[in-house]
DNA sequence: CTGAAAGCGCTTACAG
DNA sequence: CTGAAAGCGCTTACAG
């Protein structure tokens, strides 16, 4: 029938996949057993040299590379991390991916990256195979899938669920309010608004507290409406939305700092379409630093965050719990934040 | 000594992770063997009703989860792709990876995601390990860390190498420019110049040969000095710099095309800083979609693309040759891209 | 310094 | 319809 494959008596469905020398293989070439290849290729010091010189010569003629997954099964430890995000797509989970993987790798860990779709079932589905692959350990930014908590060593980031897990790291949500309520309130600005996601999520609610606690030390008055909430994905559209809102109060804010570089640009948009100038008009401020921030007009004064390196602590404590393994409550890391200053907020 | 452990008996370097229950446990708690078991659990159509319950429920009450490293040993399929890109960071790749993943995810596969920083030394380490994870197939934009092609299965994308693998995916680059460049052009302009990456990439090398020959089809001139090369990973700072050199030409360009959305905002902060308007002094188009091109002043006319249908698309391609086999030359897939048209192009 | 043997947790011919 | 046995490719006590 078909009959058009290139090399003889491959199966049909068999594709080219070239079979792989085995240890015995080597042990053979190298003339010696199965034990000592192994114990040479990991150069114990059980091995005599010449040996070790004959077992990776043979090992190299043959082209042989180990086959993990045996080795896996032997160890009972797959040398691998799991990272599950709500969407990998988003500059923020890919930059965490980024040095976690870093690390991860350099700890002679593999990682396995999973992208929910912010979906609680594809996260409850993603976390079981995670498991069923017997991952070391799970770095998880949950979207609400974790009904009861995946067994084995968990660190959660971004969105926190307290007193579970091995430790949680996530932006200092609080401070880095703070930072942004302080920088405009300098500026002689009494009347400053919020516009924030969901308060289901860690950073929605942190940085909604963080704004709020902002405004009392500095004695100012929270104005009625003036927090604005936009939808679950933080969606510029629905920083557009809010922004528009918070133009039709009766006595609209003089700044407005938005939670999210996303929300920040949809109400930079709104205020364009409305014809007002920032930060002439409305001076604005944001969390998180767009990528093109500096770019933008004007351009906008937010927190500089450090992605990647909340990657690096996530995938750090996950590895010193793997090696000391656990006990008491949950360590909380907070990565700091910087205030990078622009324009949007009225500084020249 | 230590004895900080909560659970008796625990040797103090062993982590806290629980044992899991095998399969021989479950077949165990069923009372049945172990091969009745495995079948059981795959819903084989040799075992009885009653039995499957059995084993299910037994299964269910132990909390089992399948060892898959078991089963890919067994099976010699890891059911695993793998997939490395040059920077998981870069919003291009991110959403490649995501299109990559779902269509594997739904064949069943897992999806190992390399980043490489664009080395050819961790490019090269990363084609090993995941041959020794024996990888079903893998998804490869290199950075030029392929020195001899790897075994096995593997599409090229982004950045292709002819006539290796098994097929490879790319946008339409030239076509791609032609539409940038016939826009252009049908606003008037016969002085357009290219700003683009490094030809040692197939996006480099095909955008400024598209951009050639759609200049040569128009009748229009290729003025000298009128295209220029930016850094390697085709930074906005380069692309700032380039615009710098056109702007210092004896008859500057009145239009120019980028090769990337980097690029674009380069060029475009460098017209700002020239005291250059756009589109009025110069017209600006993009070959990439900046993240909010539609935000940022004027909003930028580029070429919408589908990352994700890329993905999509390498990840089938891979799929295919698993299941029937290879044969023949690559087959070379491009994906079309759409052109934006907003305001930095001269449209009102 | 080296080797024979057991076993990690599955799946799957083979037999009944 | 069910089970006993072999084996995937390693690593590692155990013995010498």
């Amino acid at each position: 029938m078909a009959g058009s494959g290139q090399s003889a008596g491959a199966a049909t469905t068999v594709p080219a996949r070239a079979q792989h020398p085995t240890l015995v293989d080597v042990a053979r070439q190298a003339n010696v057993s199965a034990s000592t290849a192994s114990r040479a290729l990991q150069d114990s010091p059980r091995i005599s040299e010449p040996t070790k010189r004959r077992v990776r010569a043979a090992a190299r003629k043959l082209g042989y590379e180990p086959n993990r997954i045996a080795r896996s099964l032997r160890t009972r430890s797959a040398n691998f991390v799991g990272i599950v995000v709500p969407d990998i797509g988003i500059g923020f989970y890919s930059r965490v991916v980024k040095g976690a993987g870093d690390v991860l790798e350099k700890a002679g860990y593999q990682m396995l990256v999973m992208s929910t779709e912010r979906e609680a079932e594809r996260e409850r589905k993603a976390l079981r195979t995670l498991l069923e692959h017997r991952v070391d350990g799970i770095l998880l930014a949950t979207s609400g899938g974790v009904t009861n908590l995946p067994r084995g060593l968990v660190v959660f980031f971004d969105n926190i669920v307290p007193d579970v897990g091995v430790a949680n790291v996530a932006l200092a949500n609080r401070a880095g309010m703070g930072l942004l309520v302080e920088h405009l309130a300098g500026h002689g600005h009494e009347r400053i608004a919020y516009i924030g996601g969901p308060v289901s999520s860690t950073s929605g609610e942190e940085r909604l507290d963080g704004f709020r606690r902002s405004i009392a030390r500095l004695g100012l008055a929270e104005l009625p409406g003036s927090t604005q909430i936009g939808d679950a994905v933080w969606s510029s559209a629905s920083g557009a939305e809010a922004m528009r809102r918070l133009l039709e109060l009766p006595t609209p804010p003089t700044a407005v700092v938005a939670a999210s570089d996303t929300l920040a640009l949809g109400a930079m948009q709104a205020c364009r379409d409305a014809g007002l100038r920032v930060p002439a008009d409305v001076a604005l401020a944001s969390f998180d630093d767009p990528a093109f921030g500096e770019l933008l007009d004007p351009p906008i004064t937010a927190l500089a965050r450090n992605d990647r390196r909340l990657g690096e602590l996530a995938a750090s404590l996950v590895l010193h719990a793997l090696e000391v393994g656990v006990d008491g409550p949950p360590s909380e890391v907070r990565v700091p934040v910087e205030l990078a200053v622009r324009r949007s907020c009225g500084c020249p």
